[in-house]
RNA sequence: GCCGAUGUAGCUCAGCUGGCUAGAGCAGCUGAUUUGUAAUCAGCAGGUCGUGGGUUCGAGUCCCUCCAUCGGCUCCA
């Protein structure tokens, strides 16, 4: 018998040889019908897998991700065994699962395949899966795992053998379809239920540039036809919310070929929305004790020589400025620090006025590779909402718990209320990537795994993913419709100090290396707004919009006593428009629906009589009847609820 | 940068296998209308079909170059 532990403490004794599925059904036929993945001993593994030690079982469903890993991975020998079948010389390379569905990377030879095979191949798995086969994992020597991909030509599964080791190989058979295979599949193909291909596109061969170029083809899969229908109906949502086209819409920002790609153009309802967004965290930031300052868009090369960043940088740059003088270069700013550290430099510092806040927004320039450019996300010219704070070791745990507020601050301020925190580190397998003595990125990186334990940040280690010159704190926000999005960053830095060498007097009177912090809660201007716009599908906090109020009179003669009513809210500080042209009502409120607008108000008659006002919310919701003073202090309430004092 | 797709009016799109002066809706302009909770009516104007080259009697349509956009890959100080 062996010793069955589960994730709720619970033990129970089975047969030596129970698999996890039988496991499942001594517990409930519910449960049995619907694990589709186990983790044994902290070991992904079938559901038929015989258990022939003592250990801890988990099991997983659909709902978990782990349940959706095996399901998408499972799909992926199906979408495999169909091209198969459509193109049989094909060499299939790796087909894992994804966080939304799978790809199989598949060397198409002398074939093309478009999206236009998609209905077929689809067609062909879903054929495929009602057979219901099952997913059979079998043992393989690496000899004979070697001798059938040579035979078939395919160079790339022998790569994958040939750095596997003996005893480890497995080959997952299922009806007459067979691939090299490490595990993790539902019980049967019959699971799926519903398929659909999403994208062919280039993928290099282990994700090296200098590899050969394969298809991947992406797909995702469920167990009911209706989830991939909403599946299908939330990628609809996300492509109304995509802030190229909202930002179009609402003439927030362009972009002009002949001004260059990747350089937005911000209209002047977006620059007023950046504006506040820039006074609101300037403001907090005062409180906080930064100090704005401003340094030029460029810098002359001396000083990235210094930073080290035109050495790692230089060649993919914009290249540099020349002058009449000659050997003389200068570089376009690509990021703030240098210049700040240049002016911490221009006196001497006590101890006793540290730590040192220099906040910018500042506008940096980056070659970003052609193809990477997207919308406002990715961009060659971008306004950091840039800050770097200089402190002595003692400080930086304290420091780095009130950047974290800050940024907690912003989040809540702007309706994020889903975020993880990710501690990104460096790869203790490649340092050489990093610049920096071992013993300062050790500090670092304690420095920033304790401030946030110490707040008691929901976070998550990532390996390989820290800054070349050090670790760092990055925020990851769910929008709306639950997509994950890289936001604000707090990175710690040892090496600029060094670089620039910083200092201050302590008390003995001994000159002393400053720490540095580098934080951005927005990250950028862009990439913030255009995830807010996402985010809120382009209705603002209320606080954020630029026409909060559209008032719209019924006929010519309402015309004064609206432009009345316009003052009235405008003394209050209140944005608001009078819409007189001559349209009909019904026009007049589809465009301020259209334009997001918050409020109407539609002034006839009545209103003038009563003095009271019917109010319009967008999206046609009638708030009720208020006097001109009870909606100003509405709206006003409205626009500080989010927006709390920091 | 790489792979693939796309590029027709300000926007969204039609234009079949190459064949008269390239179409529609919305937006714009002009005029009429003065309007009661998501599109009033009429008229007008607007395009060297992304760019440059080629094939052809003839190119929006076929071929090549470049540019840009989109989906990915790689990258992201």
């Amino acid at each position: 018998m062996i010793q069955i532990k589960f994730p709720d403490g619970a033990s129970r004794s089975y047969e030596i040889g129970s698999t996890p599925f039988q496991i499942a059904s001594s517990i409930s036929e519910g449960l049995a019908r619907s694990i589709i993945s186990a983790k044994f001993n902290g070991e992904i593994i079938e559901t038929v897998t015989k258990l022939s030690s003592d250990g801890d079982l988990t099991f997983y469903t659909w709902n978990d991700s782990e349940g959706k890993k095996a399901f998408w991975h499972s799909s992926a020998h199906l979408l495999a065994q169909a091209l198969k079948e459509f193109y049989n010389d094909i060499k299939l390379t790796i087909g894992p699962a994804i966080s939304n569905g799978f790809y199989y990377d598949v060397d198409f030879g002398k074939h093309a395949m478009s999206e236009k095979d998609f209905h077929k191949i689809e067609k062909r798995m879903i054929e495929i899966a009602r057979y219901k086969h099952q997913f059979k994992l079998r043992s393989i020597s690496k000899k004979s795992a070697l001798e059938y991909y040579s035979s078939i030509g395919n160079e790339y599964k022998v790569e994958l053998i040939t750095n596997l080791d003996d005893g480890e190989i497995t080959f997952c058979d299922h009806d007459d379809f067979t691939d090299l295979c490490k595990g993790g599949h539902i019980p049967h193909t019959g699971y799926i239920k519903a398929v659909k291909l999403m994208s062919v596109a280039g993928a290099y061969w282990r994700a090296n540039q200098n590899n050969k170029q394969l298809t991947r083809v992406y797909g995702i899969s469920f167990p009911k036809q209706k989830e991939l229908t909403e599946y299908l109906e939330l990628l609809e949502e996300a492509k109304k919310r995509d802030h190229r086209k909202l930002g179009k819409e609402l003439e927030l920002f362009t972009f002009s070929n002949k001004v260059g790609q990747g350089l937005p153009l911000w209209l002047p309802k977006g620059t007023e929305l950046r504006e506040r967004l820039e006074n609101f965290l300037k403001k907090a930031q005062k409180k906080a004790g930064y100090k704005q300052v401003i340094s030029p868009h460029i810098g002359n090369k001396e000083l990235y020589m210094t930073s080290g960043h035109y050495q790692k940088y230089g060649e993919s740059s914009f290249q540099p400025i020349t002058t009449p003088a000659d050997g003389e270069e200068f570089l376009l700013k690509p990021m703030n620090c240098p210049h700040h550290c240049e002016m911490y430099n221009a006196k001497q510092w006590s101890y006793k006025e540290l730590p040192v806040r220099y906040a910018e927004f500042g506008t940096v320039y980056r070659y970003e590779q052609s193809g990477e450019l997207h919308g406002l996300t990715r961009v060659r010219g971008f306004t950091q909402d840039d800050a770097h704070i200089f402190c002595t070791q003692d400080q930086l745990n304290s420091e780095f718990k009130n950047v974290i507020d800050l940024v907690l601050y912003v989040f809540k301020s702007l309706g994020f209320e889903n975020f993880t925190a990710q501690v990104s580190l460096r790869d203790p397998e490649d340092k050489s990537k990093y610049i920096g003595s071992d013993e300062n990125w050790k500090e670092a990186e304690n420095a920033i795994v304790n401030a946030t334990k110490e707040k008691g940040l929901n976070y998550k280690i990532k390996y390989g993913e820290a800054a070349f010159y050090g670790p760092k704190l990055d925020f990851m926000v769910k929008d709306a419709i639950g997509r994950e999005w890289q936001l604000g960053t707090i990175q710690v830095d040892y090496n600029l100090p060094e670089r620039f060498e910083l200092s201050y007097i302590d008390k003995n009177n001994k000159s002393q290396r400053p720490v540095m912090i580098h934080r951005a809660p927005f990250g950028s201007m862009e990439r913030f707004i255009a995830i807010l716009i996402e985010h809120t599908a382009g209705n603002f906090p209320l606080w954020l919009t630029s026409n909060q109020v559209s008032i719209i009179p019924v006929g010519e003669k309402h015309k004064i006593y609206s432009e009345k009513v316009l003052k009235l809210l405008e003394n209050d500080e209140i944005r608001a428009t009078v819409d007189d042209r001559s349209e009909t009502v019904g026009k007049k409120i589809r465009e301020s629906e259209l334009n997001k607008v918050p409020f109407m108000l539609i002034i006839g008659d009545e209103e003038i009589n009563e003095k009271t006002f019917p109010i319009r919310a967008h999206g046609g919701k009638d708030i009720g009847k208020m006097n001109i003073d009870d909606f100003i202090k509405f709206i006003k309430n409205k626009s500080s609820e989010m927006i709390k004092e920091f």
